[in-house]
DNA sequence: ACTAGTGTTATATCTTTCTATAACACTATA
DNA sequence: TATAGTGTTATAGAAAGATATAACACTAGT
């Protein structure tokens, strides 16, 4: 994975364990791979992937075991309304920005459009 | 002006002042507020400041006049590509950020469509 | 010449993030 | 009861970003 140096790499790891939870990909329940194995595989250090945990641990979706390892958590209702939250966020910077650049609400949508359709030319 | 403690100062005054000569609240040749007074008004040090504009410099969207005061460019053709690159820019990350969670491209259109529509009902 | 307004640069210090390394604590299984 | 796999915590050091403070360089108007 690569990391967008202008912003904290824990913070990163986050949102991609979110995203992989609000996917599906990291199911209600399923164990996360191991500390360590994270560290290897996103090229950082132990330390940055536990102060990630730490965090989403805190804010309850994730439940540790010790020495069992780390759990997602079992509410259903925590990762939907996570998967809600995000794309508001999302949402909500885009249009914030646009509208800062002076783009009426139709260019907006225009612009995403054109975006989404230029795009199916491509893969995916 | 309230920063985003997750991103560098420096960079996201880059971003307002872009946002500015964008939406032409700094026109062409415009000159900018002093540097000092630039840092009173986001309260932030004046190393902060000049870090942001060296490197709008270095890019060409400000034309620095020791002694007298830094200027945003006359090149326009400059600026419009600055704003195309600026939309491009956000729509495809919220379109990745989006697709991520696995949201379709209808569902996409069909989320921002129903954020601006609720936004009507408020300000602006 | 002086002065006020401007950009530019430098130093020292603080905080946050990240790293390498190591140790400690617990679980499960051979 | 070893041992392998797991989470947890600590220490020390490096790097980036900001800050306060100060000085230097140039321009324009008096």
């Amino acid at each position: 994975m690569q990391f967008d140096d202008k912003v904290p790499i824990y913070y990163q790891i986050k949102n991609y364990l979110y995203h992989r939870m609000v996917a599906g990909e990291l199911g209600l329940g399923d164990k996360l791979p191991a500390v360590r194995q994270l560290a290897v595989d996103l090229t950082v250090n132990v330390n940055t992937v536990q102060r990630a945990l730490r965090e989403m641990i805190a804010e309850g979706y994730i439940a540790p075991q010790r020495g069992r390892g780390n759990f997602v958590t079992q509410d259903a209702a925590k990762i939907a309304t996570l998967k809600q939250q995000l794309t508001t966020t999302y949402i909500q910077d885009l249009y914030g920005q646009l509208h800062a650049l002076k783009l009426t609400d139709a260019e907006i949508i225009a612009e995403i459009k054109a975006y989404i359709q230029h795009r199916g030319d491509a893969d995916d």
